[in-house]
DNA sequence: ACAGTGCATGCCCGT
DNA sequence: CGGGCATGCACTGTT
């Protein structure tokens, strides 16, 4: 045992903003011995039953497994009660508790992104002591890895600090769970007090906060986000699930506030789509389009690209009805045979997982509630497999779910974020109605900017010998994907997959294809032709189209045709003149025709009613 | 026997 | 060479 050290400087929580060094301390005796300390402030917010990610760096919680010795964590256990818990049972690593214990799910997701408690069965065995999930403070919560962990340091490489959280605690999300011996730091666990038998132990089911950094770096990234009300689309697509965000914040730092995400979602935001120059040549429309966070433009936590959402406007319209939420695209993936086989597991991109889904300590995961477009609700059970030194992150429980979608191999499901719900959005697309990316024989279908209709039934046999998909249509017409073909095959096709994302340029441009058409513009006083190929009208122009930077040709208040360009950096909307030449990057400083209006500061002339009936007519018209 | 579960295997790509 | 991930497969539970 260890005395009280003598007060620090500061309080141990780093985001402790109420120093009082001149008043006692407070904090915790650890079964260590040693004694945790935090600030008046930062003490009186911690409750019984909570644990904190300070205290697990500051007097760790390792134990030697009862059961095989193994040096193994106790999990961030910070109140008597808890290790009065504890204590008769002791601790055991995962591969000996792993039938014996229980854990929640993580304070850092809404309750309603949980399976709920009075619906499983195998929760009903396994009473809550509401007294003690219920309260406010801080509670830490896992760091899961995420996008904006090019903003700070990983765990284990920097201890982090209690993270405040919501008050609102959910017994929604208490599960069974085994104790494992976390991978590091960020592995902690979240221990709450929950009695049931010798060594019962939860995770508290609080919903808890990301970092001040995590906060920090989103905001440095406000465009992440859609706003559909300001951009309106035609729906034509569907959707699934969806969780809510309901904890809002206390007063402190927020948990799932409207500033408060999860994961930096990479947004494709409609001017995306009307600006392909803007996109590629913007390191910041790249990031948040790739996924990508800013100063990780090739960093470890950087999707792939197949991995890059790219939810349409139809999409994002449809997902968000008439509400006026803003929808965060967060990443899609093309069914594998195994995600959409019998099995029910759904394979989920290790960082997609970790950035955008809850965190979790333990194999059996979290539940999670799903909704579809038609408003049923699904529960699939969000966990990992230990595999080698790494996880695999799976959903299970989809079949239902995919059944009901009538998806299969091949096709696409896209997760999304609606705000400020919160709801996670599980949507999908059907092979058959692909992005251009994502199929290439669909120039057809994609000439007018109408992808094809999401519920068509995917059809393999139309796809190119080397789709999108990465999957490789058989040369029998009508051959559809064998969902038990043998290895051999979908080495083949995993071949193929990944040769379609050789490069990311390459892919950028085929994602864009649809924006390409409305980058090849005629100058302004050229009137097109119209010819019918096929069924699809075209503008002919009798000289080559020129790539340029897309902009909205209009005609003002006084008849005269001007042009519309958007500010690579604000994206305002700035008036220039019709014939002016503009590079591919423009910038507001660059609006040498309206002083006024030369920086991003300045208001943008265009109100957002009126944006979005230029954006619908030029889009009409194109 | 069948279904479900958890882990292992091995290919491929990115670094 | 390491990591991601698709999938095989052994093991366990259920009918």
């Amino acid at each position: 045992m260890s005395a009280p050290p003598a007060p620090s400087k500061s309080c141990y929580n780093s985001h402790c903003t109420e120093l009082r060094p001149d008043r006692p301390r407070k904090g915790w005796r650890l079964r260590t011995g040693e004694f945790a300390e935090l600030c008046d402030r930062c003490a009186s917010l911690y409750e019984e039953g909570r644990f904190c990610e300070t205290f697990h760096s500051k007097a760790s919680g390792w134990r030697d497994c009862e059961s095989c010795g193994k040096h193994v964590h106790c999990g961030c256990i910070v109140s008597a009660h808890t290790f009065a818990l504890l204590d008769p049972g002791g601790i055991e690593c995962a591969t000996c508790a792993r039938k014996n214990v229980h854990f929640t799910a993580s304070p850092a997701w809404p309750a309603s992104l949980f399976f709920h408690a009075s619906s499983p069965d195998r929760l009903k065995d396994h009473p809550v002591k509401l007294n003690q999930l219920a309260g406010s403070g801080p509670v830490p919560w896992r760091q899961a890895p995420s996008l904006f962990n090019s903003c700070i340091p990983r765990p284990e490489l920097h201890p982090r600090s209690p993270y405040e959280v919501d008050g609102s605690i959910n017994t929604d999300r208490l599960l069974p769970r085994e104790r494992y011996a976390p991978l590091d730091f960020s592995e902690r666990l979240m221990n709450g007090s929950v009695k049931q038998g010798p060594i019962e132990k939860y995770e508290n089911g609080h919903a808890a906060l990301r970092t001040e950094e995590h906060q920090s770096c989103f905001m440095n990234n406000p465009q992440h986000s859609v706003s559909l009300k300001e951009e309106p689309s035609t729906p034509q697509f569907g959707l699934a699930t969806s969780y809510a965000l309901t904890n809002e914040t206390n007063g402190h730092l927020g948990v799932a506030g409207p500033q408060f995400r999860p994961a930096p979602p990479p947004t494709l935001a409609k001017h995306f789509y009307g600006n392909m120059l803007h996109e590629i040549n913007s390191p910041v429309e790249n990031q948040i389009r790739n996924g990508r966070p800013r100063g990780d433009v090739r960093g470890k936590n950087q999707l792939l690209p197949r991995y890059w959402p790219r939810i349409t406007d139809q999409e994002l319209q449809q997902i968000s009805g008439d509400s006026n939420s803003v929808i965060t695209p967060l990443f899609e993936k093309m069914l594998s045979a195994s995600d959409a086989g019998k099995v029910g597991r759904l394979v989920l991109p290790k960082k997609c997982a970790e950035a955008y889904f809850p965190p979790i300590s333990q194999p059996e995961g979290l539940p999670l509630k799903v909704q579809d477009a038609k408003g049923s609700e699904w529960t699939f059970q969000f966990r990992f497999w230990p595999n080698n030194n790494s996880r695999m992150y799976v959903l299970e429980g989809v079949t239902p779910c995919i059944q009901s979608m009538q998806l299969q191999a091949g096709d696409i499901v896209t997760f999304s974020r609606l705000e400020p719900e919160g709801k996670l959005i599980m949507g999908f697309r059907k092979a058959s109605a692909a992005l251009p990316s994502d199929q290439e024989n669909e120039a057809g279908k994609t000439v007018n900017g109408v992808p094809g209709q999401v519920g068509e039934a995917a059809d393999p046999s139309s796809w190119s010998k080397v789709d999108k998909s990465g999957y490789v249509a058989k040369d029998a017409p009508g051959a559809k994907i064998s969902l038990s073909r043998k290895r051999k095959n979908s080495t083949l096709g995993l071949k193929n997959k990944r040769l379609r994302i050789d490069s990311e340029d390459l892919i950028e441009l085929k994602l864009t294809w649809e924006e390409a058409q409305g980058l090849l513009r005629p100058p302004p006083d050229h009137a097109p032709s119209i010819v019918v190929i096929e069924g699809f009208e075209f503008e002919e122009y009798e000289d080559a189209p020129v790539l340029g930077k897309p902009t909205i040709f209009a005609t003002d208040n006084g008849g005269e045709k001007i042009q519309w360009v958007q500010c690579e950096d604000c994206l305002k909307w700035r008036k220039v003149p019709v014939d002016s030449p503009l590079p591919s990057k423009w910038t507001c400083a660059e609006n040498k025709w309206d002083p006024e209006r030369s920086s991003c500061s300045a208001a943008q002339e265009l109100t957002s009613e009126e944006l979005e009936d230029l954006l619908r007519s030029s889009n009409s018209g194109s």
